[in-house]
RNA sequence: GCCCUCGUAGCUCAGUGGACAGAGCAUCCGGCUUCGACCCGGACGGUCGCAGGUUCGACUCCUGCCGAGGGCUCCA
């Protein structure tokens, strides 16, 4: 799903993950290698990569691993035997704020921690800040290139297109977090047999005529036809389909631009021609004998590729297919990153293996194209499901969603949910300002850090430098629950990375506001019974769980804001 | 018929080969003299679609079947 390069093998993304962190986030790394020095001692060869997780279950301990199980074999005895053996070593070792090691179930080895590797995570996140938090250099070196939305320019954008937007987007920000080079690019299909369609829809309405029966019947085209200037003459097609297309581009980058997405590049297919790009690639197809002829037609032999049947690229009425400029784009753009990710809808999935197999065909490695495929969003207005069909008609706008919904919740809402899955949108509740609604639970943990820390400056309390203050007055399971999320985040954010998965992070974003939620509901920052010694270090972490929130949601594009008392943020 | 994705609690969905499968919502209890109750806690709730296989161990990997959606144009 999501090749690698050989520079990016797991363990090794692990080391430099954690070697961003001083303090407590290298209590992986000094686990993972005390357990590696212990099974060598053992005289066992230990695994590549060797299992070491937090428990769901804190009875299991902070963190446990599978080593004993994984080479109970090749030790010729039994798990639990071989665990007890390790823990003799692994205590004698004596690594940093391990407070005990046990065997437990099958064969798991079980490290207790004392707090203090809780609180250097604080301090870690602390200092790593808003920009630096979760941050790793998994993918340096690698430039990676993100084509998404890719609509034609003929109609605004609808809401399915939303789901491919603001993941396209957001993947972007995450691959970006983990040190790739990523450039966030959209294909304009500024020619062929479309944009003609679209300009004779134009012209019949703007005459007061029914467009043709394969044009396009949407309320928009009414609506636009009605904007033409009076200037333009209507029997001017080419000039009608220049108008149009730029209507059509202008209404979806407001919305675009509505929703927080820029583009690096925009690019035109018109351009693929007038640089000759097209007929260079045909030709280097040629050359590497992947496409030929019959029936008057120029077909690629995707066959080859995993495809069910080949694809014709030149019609016998000598015009291209749209796969033909497709695979001319491509190509450029292979031409100037190492990656490419293309975020496709669902009904565009049977479009892969022929692309690969152009890829192929023009000397790439065809891993290194990836297609994210989006499944398919059912839109609920007022509880009643509508329809996504660009061609009938009836069509729910992006723009819609935005205004009705807003921003920030409009992009939470589709992260919500794995791509993967169809996905149904409920603008109702989407819109919701409850607690029902996820964005708004989680927008309102960092509102009310900044609450706090208001409050805080109001009654004169200052933040002592934290270098002065004792973390040790962090005890309770509220405030290390807090730690623990944010010990989590980085982690997350690397495999939300490595599987494109951005609903990872939303995910983890709201276990890490729930976290911060408890904690405040337990813990008074300030007031009766709380020392000047707790103030402190709950107000340190209060400021490195806000770190933790405005990272993450800068990470999905949604705003961290100072106060949910107004809906501004919804803007 | 072939290909892709999905099938997990009443609903919407998470789940990186590990120990008793999780969250939110819904339902039912309980909690505000302090920093935002737009909140917190508890209870209830599961043959992880079905059947095989691989593995010390499978919701996770493999095969087959069933069901849902999408795709299988010299359309885009």
């Amino acid at each position: 799903m999501a090749p690698q390069t050989g520079s990016n093998a797991p363990a090794e993304a692990a080391d430099t993950l954690v070697g961003q962190f001083v303090g407590g986030l290298m209590i992986r790394e000094q686990l993972t290698e005390a357990l590696r020095v212990a099974a060598e001692a053992q005289g066992l060869d230990a695994p590549a990569e060797i299992g070491l997780e937090q428990p769901a279950n804190r009875d299991h301990g902070d963190w446990s691993s599978n080593l004993a199980m994984a080479t109970a074999k090749q030790a010729g005895t039994n798990p639990r035997e071989l665990a007890g053996q390790l823990i003799e070593r692994l205590e004698a070792a004596g690594i940093p704020h391990v407070d005990s090691i046990e065997v437990a179930g099958p064969g798991f080895i079980n490290f207790r921690l004392a707090d203090t590797w809780l609180h250097d995570v604080l301090t870690a996140v602390v200092d790593a800040g808003e920009a630096g938090y979760g941050r790793n250099d998994s993918g340096a070196g690698t430039t990676v290139n993100v084509e998404f939305v890719s609509a034609n320019p003929t109609g605004p954008l609808h809401a399915g297109h939303g789901r491919g937007a603001i993941y396209g987007d957001a993947l972007a920000s995450l691959l970006e977090h983990n040190g790739y080079d990523v450039v966030r690019e959209t294909y304009i299909n500024d020619r062929g047999v479309q944009m003609e369609t679209y300009a004779r829809s134009l012209q019949a309405r703007a005459k007061g005529e029914e467009p043709p029966e394969d044009g396009y019947h949407g309320q928009y085209i009414i609506d636009w036809a009605a904007e033409i200037p009076a200037d333009l003459d209507l029997d001017d097609l080419v000039a009608i389909r220049e108008w149009g297309y730029a209507r059509a581009k202008q209404d979806q980058t407001e919305v675009l631009d509505a929703l927080g997405i820029e583009f690096d590049i925009w690019f035109s297919e018109r351009s693929l021609l007038e640089e000759g790009k097209i007929e260079s690639s045909m030709q280097e197809l040629k050359e590497r004998d992947m496409i030929f002829e019959q029936d008057d037609a120029v077909w690629l032999r995707s066959t080859e590729f995993g495809d069910s049947k080949d694809r014709v690229m030149v019609k016998s009425d000598g015009d291209y297919t749209y796969l033909t400029p497709d695979i001319a784009y491509h190509s450029v753009k292979m031409g100037r990153s190492d990656r490419l990710i293309n975020v496709w809808g669902a009904d565009h999935h049977g479009y892969v293996p022929r692309m690969k197999a152009a890829m192929f065909g023009l000397g790439h490695d065809p891993d290194a194209l990836e297609v994210e495929i989006t499944q398919m969003v059912t839109l609920l207005r007022s509880g009643d499901e509508v329809k996504l069909s660009k061609r009938s008609g009836d069509i729910v706008e992006l723009r819609e969603v935005v205004e009705t919904v807003g921003a920030d919740a409009t992009r939470f809402t589709y992260l919500l949910q794995s791509v993967d899955s169809q996905q149904t949108f409920d603008m109702e509740a989407a819109a919701s300002q409850a607690m029902d609604n996820p964005v708004f639970y989680t927008q309102y943990a960092h509102a009310r850090i900044k609450s706090i820390m208001a409050k805080a400056a109001e009654a004169g309390v200052e933040r002592q430098p934290l270098a002065d203050v004792d973390l040790s007055v962090l005890t309770n399971d509220r405030e290390l629950d807090v730690l623990r999320q944010l010990f989590a985040g980085p982690g997350m954010i690397e495999l939300a990375g490595r599987e494109r998965a951005p609903h990872r992070v939303v995910q983890w974003i709201r276990d890490l506001a729930s976290a911060f939620h408890g904690f405040y509901h337990d813990c008074y920052v300030m007031g009766d019974g709380v020392s000047p010694e707790q103030t402190q270090a709950r107000l340190w972490l209060s400021e490195a769980a806000r770190i933790g929130l405005a990272s993450g949601l800068g990470l999905l594009g949604v705003s961290a804001p100072d106060s949910m008392w107004t809906d501004e943020v919804d803007a």
